[in-house]
DNA sequence: GTCCATGTTCTTTA
DNA sequence: CTAAAGAACATGGA
């Protein structure tokens, strides 16, 4: 589910119900799902209210009014949802937290009551995804690499001359570039016209300059489009992305190239299912 | 039963 | 040291 337009449509479906609300109570019914073991999240939560919710590569952070943080990440199959509390629990729901809403700020709840209570659930079955507790460590300590959009062209072509390895390993780095993943970097490289094995450290900065324009060309259209959903994924509104009927390549195996015609291939790279045109993107 | 899956991390191997 | 390959995690759909 969640690669970076995923999680940034996530993002901003959140905000516009739990931003600023108070969390009155909450119930980890999954202890190991947060990370350190031993935080009591129930009783970090309860009467804090949420100051921002933010996007770190596919992390979510959120930040609450005692200047404390976490992050939610959505491992393959994680659903972060704000539900009426009637909704029955679904099952893998490992978390749910009461948040009080002021009407002001949404259009939940009864016309003459100044609050309305949903709940924020997140939902994980191959529990992949987690919530790790930052508190007030300025800094959280997983090295992450820089964020795609708003990455430079030079500076991306910094960090493609030393690896020797296939541009497509090097755009799934985390440590590289953060944020990408199978889906955006098999597109991505379609977009910009590169095989995905193709060795980083050879591409020419005349393609890192078409690769940067397109990585981030890529990752717009999908936010524009709510994401992809191939499975799981949902916003917080529980509404399905759209980007997937728009997908060049990936999940395309034998289907005809959209530009071309020739037959999508699919190889395995790294263990990640790699769709590219044969024809379209050469290797040289 | 088999294979595959939007992710990350660790181990082994070269 | 680099990086590739494989496995592991856990669940469910085709």
């Amino acid at each position: 589910m969640p690669e970076l337009p995923e999680v940034q449509t996530v993002v901003t479906t959140l905000r516009q119900f739990v931003l600023n609300a108070r969390i009155t109570s909450a119930i980890l019914l999954r202890t190991d799902i947060c990370i350190p073991s031993g935080i009591d999240l129930p009783a970090k939560l309860t009467g804090r209210s949420i100051s921002a919710i933010d996007r770190r590569a596919k992390r979510i952070v959120f930040t609450l009014d005692t200047g404390e943080r976490f992050y939610i990440h959505l491992g393959m199959t994680g659903q972060l949802l704000v539900v009426d509390p009637q909704t029955p629990v679904a099952k893998h729901t490992h978390l749910i937290a009461d948040c009080r809403l002021r009407i002001a700020d949404s259009k939940a709840g009864a016309p003459g009551k100044p609050y309305a209570i949903a709940q924020l659930r997140f939902v994980d079955p191959r529990r992949f995804g987690g919530i790790w507790w930052l508190g007030e460590s300025a800094d959280d300590p997983n090295a992450l690499g820089p964020e795609p959009l708003t990455l430079r062209t030079a500076a991306l072509a910094k960090r493609l001359a030393r690896p020797r390895r296939p541009i497509k390993s090097a755009l799934l780095d985390q440590s590289l570039i953060a944020g990408l993943g199978n889906i955006y970097v098999d597109e991505a490289l379609f977009a910009a016209g590169l095989h995905p094995l193709t060795l980083a450290c050879d591409l020419s900065p005349a393609q890192v300059a078409k690769l940067s324009r397109a990585i981030k060309q890529t990752l717009r259209s999908a936010i524009q489009a709510g994401g992809s959903t191939l499975r799981d994924y949902v916003n917080a509104n529980g509404q399905r992305g759209q980007y997937q009927s728009r997908h060049r390549v990936y999940d395309r195996a034998n289907q005809p190239c959209r530009r071309c015609k020739t037959p999508i291939a699919r190889i395995v790279l790294g263990g990640r299912s790699t769709h590219f045109c044969p024809q379209c993107q050469n290797r040289d």
